[in-house]
DNA sequence: AAGTTCGTCAACCGCGGGGAG
DNA sequence: GCTCCCCGCGGTTGACGAACT
């Protein structure tokens, strides 16, 4: 049968955008608002496709994009990040606010991917002469026999990643949620995920090992309709952990849509290197 | 100065998920 | 249940500029 493609190329404008492109679109997005991409395309008069309207917009034109270098805080969390999500380049941007996927994967793979796999990175728009080549490094995990590996969802056939457990109202007291506040973001995160009919006989093993992608995943899909990757936030990740409520405050998605927070890296990464974390 | 190599990043491509009919 | 459409995601490409020979 065929998919249609996303666009008829005739008579639409391909590679850079022009200043006047942006714009149009801009102005047109600024009028009617995101989403319809190609209704957008069309209605808006631009020569482009719904896809490249959408890209442009996400990855260039958003006023909320940070511009500039990513900064030691930032690239330290995007390690950390892909070592937990793998190449889930939207999740990851999605904790950096004003980084966008596109920027994080283009980074990742001409800067980090290098330092994450042990080889030196020379200064940008450095080359190396031939007597200065890369210096390339056991990978550490490698060298100590032990390969870290990202989770691979797609390989797992786990795109639905479930959240398995939730400790149940009597479990309360190690997750500082107070039952009574139920305004409380944990209360709500709590809610929501308690409302999904989850089980509460797994022990915390148990979980990391599920969340890690390790064992039971698709026998716990197939026990449960959640959906989501919910899993993969943070938030959850520290509900599972046991890790302090701290999470909540700031790592919450609603809060960062919502109340643009503007978040602590300092505090993530210390998170991140408390004993528990993967 | 000219040519070559390399790094960066915006943009494109194809695929899959999900909703509507 | 099937098909179509829209949208979002991740992988890849290619233009461009800087560094190097």
């Amino acid at each position: 049968m065929g998919r249609k493609p996303c666009c008829s190329k005739k008579g639409l404008n391909r590679g850079a955008w022009t200043a006047i492109e942006d714009k149009i679109l801009t102005a047109y997005i600024k009028d009617h608002g995101e989403g319809k991409w190609r209704n957008l395309a069309k209605s808006s008069g631009l020569k482009r496709c719904g896809k490249s309207c959408r890209l442009r917009w996400l990855n260039y034109l958003r006023p909320d994009i940070k511009r500039g270098n990513i900064s030691h805080d930032e690239e330290e969390l995007i390690i950390r990040l892909h070592k937990l999500l793998g190449n889930r380049w939207s999740l990851i941007a999605g904790r950096l606010p004003g980084r966008t996927d596109n920027e994080i994967k283009n980074y990742w793979n001409t800067t980090l991917g290098k330092k994450a796999a042990g080889v030196v990175v020379q200064s940008s728009k450095k080359r190396k002469s031939a007597g200065d080549q890369q210096t390339v490094r056991e990978p550490p995990a490698a060298a100590a026999g032990t390969l870290v590996q990202p989770i691979r969802t797609k390989a797992l056939n786990c795109t639905k990643v479930l959240v398995p457990v939730i400790p149940s109202p009597s479990d309360h007291d190690c997750h500082s949620i107070n039952p009574e506040d139920t305004n409380s973001s944990e209360h709500q995160a709590y809610q929501t995920l308690s409302t999904n009919s989850l089980k509460t006989d797994y022990t915390t093993e148990q979980l990391y090992s599920n969340f890690m992608g390790i064992g039971c995943c698709d026998e716990l899909q197939a026990s449960n309709g959640t959906s989501n990757n919910d899993l993969s936030t943070a938030s959850d990740c520290s509900l599972l952990f046991d890790q302090p409520t701290l999470f909540f405050k700031e790592w919450t998605m609603n809060d960062y849509l919502q109340d643009n927070v503007t978040i602590d890296l300092g505090s993530l990464a210390s998170l991140f290197d408390n004993e528990e974390w993967p």
